[in-house]
DNA sequence: GATGAATGAGCCTTCATTCAT
DNA sequence: TATGAATGAAGGCTCATTCAT
């Protein structure tokens, strides 16, 4: 069983990571990254098939990864009833925000390369697809907990894509400025308070 | 001797303008350039001396523009007295925001070229740059209002940096998705609003 | 030990013709065979040496067979009384014609390869060496049926080979155009009373 | 005016053609090419696009210019009286052949490279080409003449073409067995021959 | 013998920039 | 200065074949 040679792999993963990180995709050369790994460009399209394939290898798993862990945080949530949802949102949000901030610190690399260094390859709006997957959770949400628009619904959809966008820019900028993880932590917690109260300025509970 | 054949200095920026919000500038190609101008590869050396620096000829002056008209906004405001800046922050910063947004308006390729076309250029952190010019004067105000931070100051300062940047590139968001103007300023006022209430969530008023 | 699995051999002569008439000898990939083949490159080695190999394996026995075809038909005519060899010749060509078209729709694919897609291998002048054995026994023919050149010597047997050549080739228009069994023998017919009425314009009976 | 290194463009063409000659056009080499021709591939790009680009070089302008001939030699024909193209149809095409065989012998090499090394370029079918323009005419001069099929019209077309095609493949054979001018001119005529007996053979003159 | 990675060379094409005219 | 070829390097990718397991 004609075996890769051990560790090859490895290298190429970790090689390309760093031409990726540096270059960005589309500058990233196949033959300095399979120069640093030691072989020849060849064993690239013997493992990954081509340039993306590569990029993909790195980056897909973690996308998975997050997309899951999202969705997971989100359904339980919504699992709850009502009362509780509403009556726990910003606490469990901020403890769900720490499983969030340790995948992303377990995995910081690849979201550089995921936010910084995918133009041309199929992630490179990532952020917007989070982001979508966020406003279509917020949605249920209002619905569940009788939000509704503070403003005539024109502009509703669009602005809150918007500002979601931002908030999650916000998350990432954490990842960009190679901040550590503990800081991490008290920024993104502030920034949650500051799009929750920007929030409220548009979005009001129908209570009685 | 020999002058420069009249013309070609603004087909070349015209196609340069094209090619690259096409193609982003890495992947703009010099002779496509030249041969939509009209002209040789060569006229783009003599004018402006490499491919940088034919995309700063089409951005810097809109760079520039948009610096200056930033700073001198600010500064008129920096210049009344703190108990007007204080009465009027709100009212001022809407009716300027439409200037802003007219400038951007007006130089709409020039801004998309900044947002999504300049990276491998100098101007790939143009945002970054306006944030930076923008956090300052919002030290600046706040010292004058009277703010304080809510939190221990430890992260401010980033912090600060943060919100700013969500809220430019929520402005820039605008530019983007290409919404036209009308809409453009609706939205903006709206992420004012928000941005209003975040930003007060954190720092406030040290007034008796 | 260790004998090869059943079935391969054929997968890969199929997939192999499949390959070669798509693309032509030289731009067939192994790779590809194998793959398509549900086996590995090496195996297209281990059982017919190299490409050339592979090709030759399809093709070989239709070229022998048809040679031998080709020879006995000859042959069995040959040894006819050169009286009715004489009488008989059209009604025979006719008949054995028939023989040659069925074995060419019998392997069909066989021939194809040979003419349309055999360039880079020992077979890519397939045509000529039936055309060499056909001038031959034309020559057999002639000398037995007291024929003799109409024409002084110096280019006839240069242009027995062309025109008979000519002959090949018009006959195998009938695998390049996808002509059906039935039409072809028209057609054949059609081009052997054509040639014959050429071959009478040059080559007359030395009879009394 | 930037001028061409001299010399290299012919060159470049010379070098071509012999490694087309030799390899074929999908064999063939630009960097080879480019070598032997002391020069680099790009030099090829600047001239000729690319490698279709280059062969077309080569070969369009004897494409072109048999053509012509072809068409101006049939078009003078169509323009005499029909009582004097029945009289001279023989001699005329005797004598226009020799035309067409000194513009074939006047640029050999090119129609080496149309017949054996065009494959995968545009001229791939420029026999075939050639055979539907003689077809076309033949038509017209069969009408003009009173000529009809002596067999039912069914396959009437495509045989025609079949037998043209054989027509120009024997008048080609000429160039790729290496036959001098004079050879060429005795076989040829005599293919001319030839094939006018196989032509009486099926069509025949409707006159009384 | 089967596997499939390694080899090592090669493909056409494109680029930004320089340079001779 | 305009021209556009020359330069010189690099790009991703594919190949037939060999070789270690």
């Amino acid at each position: 069983m004609a075996k890769q040679i051990e560790g090859v792999y490895e290298q190429l993963l970790e090689c390309a990571k760093h031409e990726f990180l540096v270059k960005g995709f589309k500058d990233a050369s196949l033959r300095t990254i399979a120069a640093n790994a030691g072989t020849s460009t060849n064993s690239i399209y013997v493992r990954f098939q081509d340039k993306e394939g590569l990029f993909e290898a790195i980056v897909e798993p973690v996308v998975s990864g997050v997309l899951q862990l999202f969705c997971e945080i989100q359904e339980t949530f919504h699992e709850f009833e009502p009362e509780i949802q509403k009556a726990r949102v910003n606490e469990y949000s901020f403890k769900e925000m720490d499983r969030f901030l340790d995948y992303i610190y377990g995995n910081l690399d690849e979201f550089r390369l995921l936010l910084d260094a995918s133009h041309g390859t199929r992630f490179q709006n990532f952020v917007d697809e989070l982001t979508r997957v966020e406003v279509e959770y917020t949605y249920k949400y209002m619905e569940v907990a009788g939000y509704m628009s503070a403003e005539d619904g024109e502009v509703t959809g669009e602005f809150l894509h918007m500002v979601t966008t931002a908030y999650f820019e916000g998350v990432f900028e954490v990842v960009r400025h190679g901040m550590d993880r503990g800081s991490a932590g008290r920024y993104v917690r502030m920034l949650e308070r500051y799009h929750a109260a920007g929030f409220d300025t548009f979005f009001i509970r129908d209570n009685k």
